[in-house]
DNA sequence: TTGAAAGCGGTACCAG
DNA sequence: CTGGTACCGCTTTCAA
């Protein structure tokens, strides 16, 4: 840690503090305070005098003062435990961030990012959150049974997650239909005639992962199909991911006729490895996505994908955790969002062979 | 704010205090305390009972009473005024705060980042900073003149930025050096036996943008070449940007045979659109990028940049506000990093016409 | 409407 | 090595 006994933030003279600006306004601590508190009880002439004080010193009220009072700090922590080239590749989170951040500037608390990139980062975090830092914890992208959420929520911090967590677990959380909606693509995809269907998964650590196979089972099993463990392939929802798993599949299925993936950057992954395999699409092969992410539109073909609600999703998740904080609630709650498919032309109904 | 007197920040019965844990362990609480500040002088016997009565009573300390004391919060803030979709779709901030997060994580040093999306927000985050929520900020990415550097470094915030400031100022720095990267890619251009060289610049409210802008008009101006404005046109490091610069230069000058690009994303955005108008590179038009990003090794052909060491900046830039903090010194340093030119087949001797 | 004063939970100085 | 204690800066009763 930095030197020992370097009191006082400020490099130089110490800032002022609102015991100075009271004096300098001629009033008393209390009713200074009262003016930064927006407390009603104030005479307008008093007011005005500690505004201009404070204007005048330059006042900024010392939140650590405030918050050992108060136990507010007035801003929330969003927790994202990839690694930074994933997480400022991958297109769900700016949409993400852009919801929360919608929700919170209303409120005017602050929005804090934390990117743990290893688990001393994450013991470290658990520390920094659980010391009051925050006063609430917003967390995505959990992987395998990560602690932390269960961890934090026992000591008594508000959790609000969003995608399910992989056990159970008392903590709150926003998830969008992953079921559903990769049922919904798989049961086009046999609409338009495909039978030979793979897919292409998330991680199976993620409830995303997970769900989004279970879809996909689900469609198959209806429709007697065939949709054994040798056509499914992991991936972690990066383009590169998705470009090998469809080789994989190719590999063992040359006759497929459909993929579905389970996300729009492992699908641009796979139209990339299609190209190169000479396989039409969606004449030879159909792909669905996951995410309608900006990038469906922009490849060749252009992809069909279940669109899910991500900004709402953060939203939700701000919503959840500013009401948990409103109300004192510890958590339990569970909002789930639906999806819907968006149809272009890389399950187009094209002629086959 | 959230409702009025929600006292306490955990929604159960309030967490343990250093009291509690002294009383249980038979200590006072200034023994207690010394066993959480590594302080040297406690018996081995008081060190395992405070230990063991924490412990039992899952015992965090309180952030804001150590920080209203100690005057520090072990913190930094990394702040990003840039769109989320663009922050997240930038790969130069990834490798940023890779190497910001390497020196952060050796101190113990929590990383947190923050996003104003407006104006509003950046007000509000002023008030955050220096309100001493961090112990030190990291800024990146500043557009025209923003004033908030400054202002933190006033109130006595300890600033570091990466990338110089628009106006002279006060504050730490650390750059690369942008002027010299585009110089020697032009005249690498020249050397190839270019001529018509035209620049997609950044954007020329930030330092980054003005200055690759200043290394070609050098590089052309020694060689006796013409760079007048119609050969600039500028982007905002953008592929989108790109592509339409690539095109408005194009329909400017219909012979050119260069083009210097401030960014690989820039670069690539350029090479669609040569493609799309039959333009080969190199033999028609070279092409040369700056950043080598992994993008500069994907695209067809590869392309030739100006490489920078962004995670050494991140690395400089932690250690710069690190070292500030030790030594309770403010600021005024500057640090510059070197480029380098990597060529690839993007500028290749290829056949001309 | 205002002021005095009691803490909030720690840290660190000073005696012992 | 340990305990007592004076703050850190602010919020919030309680009385006036």
């Amino acid at each position: 840690m930095y030197k020992e006994r370097v009191r006082a933030l400020p490099q130089n003279g110490s800032s002022p503090t609102l015991e100075e600006v009271a004096k300098l306004a001629g009033v008393s601590r209390a009713t200074a305070s009262r003016v930064f508190t927006a407390s009603p009880k104030v005479s307008p002439r008093a007011k005005r005098a500690v505004e201009r004080a404070a204007e005048k010193l330059r006042y900024v009220p010392n939140r650590a003062a405030r918050t050992l009072v108060t136990g507010r700090t007035d801003s929330i922590g969003l927790v994202i435990p990839e690694p930074t080239a994933f997480l400022f590749g991958d297109p769900f989170f700016p949409r993400l961030v852009r919801g929360i951040s919608e929700v919170l500037s209303r409120r005017l608390v602050q929005l804090v990012l934390l990117m743990p990139q290893s688990a001393g980062d994450e013991t470290r975090l658990e520390g920094y959150l659980s010391a009051g830092h925050v006063d609430g914890v917003l967390m995505v992208s959990l992987h395998g049974n990560d602690p932390l959420p269960d961890r934090l929520h026992e000591r008594g911090t508000l959790v609000v997650l969003g995608g399910r967590p992989g056990a159970s677990s008392a903590v709150s959380y926003v998830d969008v239909d992953n079921v559903g909606g990769a049922r919904s693509a798989v049961e086009h995809l046999i609409a338009m005639g495909r039978r030979r269907i793979a897919t292409i998964t998330g991680p199976l650590d993620m409830g995303a992962g997970v769900d989004r196979l279970q879809g996909y089972h689900d469609a198959l099993v209806k429709a007697g199909l065939n949709g054994d463990a040798s056509m499914h392939q992991p991936g972690d929802f990066g383009q590169e991911s998705g470009a090998a798993a469809m080789q994989a599949l190719l590999d063992r299925h040359p006759d497929l006729d459909a993929v579905f993936c389970a996300s729009d950057v492992m699908a641009a992954g796979a139209l990339d490895t299609l190209r190169r395999q000479r396989k039409r699409v969606p004449q030879d092969i159909a792909v669905v996505g996951f995410d309608d992410s900006t990038i469906a539109t922009s490849t060749a073909p252009t992809l069909s994908s279940v669109r899910q609600p991500i900004e709402e999703m953060g939203r939700e998740m701000a919503r959840l955790l500013l009401a948990g904080l409103d109300s004192g609630t510890a958590g339990g709650k569970r909002v789930i969002l639906v999806t819907e498919l968006v149809v272009r032309a890389s399950s187009g109904k094209g002629v086959r062979e």
